[in-house]
RNA sequence: GGGGGAGUGCCCGAGUGGUUAAAGGGGACUGGCUGUAAACCAGUUGGCUCUGCCUACACAGGUUCGAAUCCUGUCUCCCCCA
């Protein structure tokens, strides 16, 4: 396929030193030496990103490949974001161990603009160019047929995770096969010279190549990146295993989960995030509200931090109340402790019970004992309801 | 199309007629310790009007004094052969 590119066989010196800058953080850059000859083309790439927007939520998870574009783009590159609004009715199977649903379409829409917005918090708008692969996925099966004539089945089955999935005799859908040629596809349509992905994406980004070689294309190379560990520092860091920490998540909730992070994946998390390691002699204690800080000033301004930290201080390290407690008004007199917390926290009224009795209820900071359960509205009225260590309500008499 | 296997609580997974709200593990929650974490210890983990009651072992019926366990049908999944 070289033969259709301009590209020079000997990059030069300048090209090679960008192209290690821009690959210093990757797993891979694939194939190698490829990304500096690209580079020596003196011309803006098209760096391609996909997102199926599955959930609503961009996550520091996100961020990771995000900022890494982000340093294409001061460089001078152009940024071709897709939103898989195709490709997310399908699924991804990369990383899964089961099938997952078919989302609507609805949800998917609504999903793809909150992701846009919060992607452009990182992003330069004006070096990037939005897409959504519904434009050119929505296809008459006759031309989908022949995408899928040019692939062969047991191209598609080396990859890991169907390996797994067969030995483990779990099922794999016909769909999921095809997934790789949906995002294949979409390298084709939109001409990518460079693909950038998780490495769990290492499968799919190469396929890209498979697909812009049969359309006689110039083929993108990859980058692969590392994957964030989520806040429990074992698996992938993702909205469904709530291990994530959103980058709309307030200052507090913010930091707080920072500094709930495992020590053992810190590291991991300033070079990921941050690009440098931790404080020369810092401890895991500072090195995390470091970190905290600076991920809190980066999504909520320079002013957010000092509130957040403080806020985290007074609850986990003082335990005391936070400044501000929500207001639950409740209206039964006397009132009945269970159904007050069920209502406050949502949870049920037999965890509430069981709570109380282990000592996990506290009115103004002193645990309830287990009987009685019920009280005068007036003697709770205005005071504050905790429930374990960081869930607090203000109970107000109402009508 | 034929044959075989399986569906249990948030997840995995024991249990094949009766002290089974259902072993064990994971996760989660609460308390202790602590640095916020990890590790460790203790407790909890279907619901409720809670010394008891109700609902639960894919779904719907049936057998039985009694069923997650037996029977019938339905649905779903997996494997093998074609």
């Amino acid at each position: 396929m070289s033969n259709v590119t301009q590209e020079p066989s000997e990059p030069s010196a300048q090209a090679i030193a960008q192209a290690e800058a821009l690959t210093a953080t990757a797993v891979e850059a694939l194939p190698d030496g490829r990304l500096a000859r690209q580079l020596d083309q003196g011309r803006p790439l098209r760096i391609k990103l996909g997102i199926d927007p599955t959930a609503p939520d961009i996550h520091l998870g996100h961020t990771v490949v995000l900022n890494k574009l982000r340093e294409f783009q001061e460089a001078g590159h152009r940024v071709v974001l897709i939103i898989g609004d195709y490709t997310a009715r399908v699924g991804d199977p990369s990383g899964r161990s089961a099938q997952r649903p078919m989302l609507d379409p609805a949800a998917i829409d609504a999903n793809a603009d909150t992701f846009m917005e919060q992607a452009f918090k990182i992003l330069d708008r004006d070096k990037t160019e939005v897409r959504y692969n519904s434009e050119w996925l929505k296809m008459e099966s006759d031309q989908l047929f022949s995408l899928m004539a040019r692939p062969t089945v047991a191209r598609l089955l080396e990859r890991d995770d169907f390996q797994k999935r067969m030995a483990a005799e779990e099922p794999i859908s016909l769909l999921e096969l095809v997934y790789p040629l949906l995002q294949g596809y979409d390298s084709v349509a939109v001409e990518a010279d460079v693909e950038i992905g998780g490495t769990d994406q290492k499968f799919n980004l190469l396929f890209g190549r498979d697909m812009q070689s049969s359309f006689e294309q110039p083929l993108q190379s990859i980058l692969t990146l590392p994957i964030l560990p989520g806040t429990d520092g074992v698996k992938k860091m993702s909205k469904s295993t709530g291990n994530y920490i959103g980058v709309t998540d307030p200052p507090e909730e913010m930091f707080g989960k920072v500094m709930r992070v495992p020590d053992a994946i810190l590291g991991q998390y300033w070079q990921l995030l941050l690009s440098e390691d931790p404080p020369e002699g810092a401890g895991p204690n500072e090195a995390k509200r470091e970190l905290g800080r600076r991920l809190v000033a980066r999504f909520h301004g320079p002013d957010a931090p000092v509130a957040a930290e403080e806020h985290f201080n007074r609850l986990f390290v003082r335990h005391e109340m936070p400044d501000e407690v929500e207001d639950f008004s409740f209206a039964e007199d006397p009132a009945h402790m269970p159904a007050l917390l069920a209502g406050a926290f949502g949870v049920s009224r037999s965890e509430a019970r069981r709570a109380i009795g282990q000592g996990g209820v506290k009115l103004d900071g002193e645990a309830m004992p287990a009987e009685p359960l019920d009280y005068p509205a007036d003697e709770l009225d205005g005071r504050v309801l905790q429930l374990g260590k960081r869930r607090f309500r203000r109970l107000v008499k109402g009508a």
